[in-house]
DNA sequence: CGACCGATTGACT
DNA sequence: GTCAATCGGTCGG
């Protein structure tokens, strides 16, 4: 296994959002580890009206602003949480939202951003861990780049600009609906 | 199928 | 006070 390095998280947030597609999330439970392939991801740039440090640096925030590689967890709605992964240097302000996983090692219904957390425990306590450490309770592997990529318009975004900045692994059944 | 709607709470203006 | 990077249920064709 090769853990997912500094350098992967420094690139450009719409290239990480891509290359995440195929790395295998790792959830410490108990003495076993819970492992899943990405298939679904955002991106989520500063200078974007759809992301939460749009208009800078706020308490709930904050972790955007880390160097990337860190754990960004946000409670939404009154009722979910959804789990991003913090990009490029420090105080950019910018992360890719894990949309869908696909779990290799054990059985759920993981298929969107709130159902992935609930099924792998994820909650504030995962905020600003840092998810290239085998020491966190999470963490991301390298894996196998998927065959075939589709990039299409995010989701739940409606009061600004959208781009083509949600991935998917094609002809995955974990990716959610349109 | 698709459209719509309520749940439920913290963050922000 | 308003609204949200969601989800699961209900209702109509």
């Amino acid at each position: 296994m090769t853990l997912l390095n500094k350098h992967f998280y420094l690139q450009d947030t719409v290239t990480v959002a891509r290359e995440l597609l195929g790395a295998v999330l790792c959830k410490k439970d108990g003495d076993n580890i819970l492992k899943s392939t990405i298939c679904e991801t955002e991106a989520y740039t500063q200078d974007d009206p759809a992301c939460h440090a749009y208009k800078g640096k706020t308490p709930r925030c904050d972790v955007m602003f880390k160097e990337g590689g860190f754990c960004y967890v946000y409670f939404i709605y009154g009722m979910h949480y959804c789990m991003n992964v913090v990009t490029e240097q420090k105080n950019r302000g910018c992360a890719v939202l894990i949309r869908s996983i696909e779990p290799l090692n054990w059985i759920a219904d993981t298929s969107g951003p709130s159902k992935l957390c609930r099924a792998l425990g994820i909650t504030k306590d995962f905020n600003g861990i840092d998810l290239r450490s085998i020491k966190s309770p999470l963490w991301i592997e390298k894996g196998v780049s998927p065959a075939e990529i589709v990039s299409a318009p995010r989701i739940g975004i409606s009061s600004a600009i959208d781009y083509p900045w949600r991935f998917y692994i094609k002809n995955c059944k974990w990716v959610s609906k349109k």
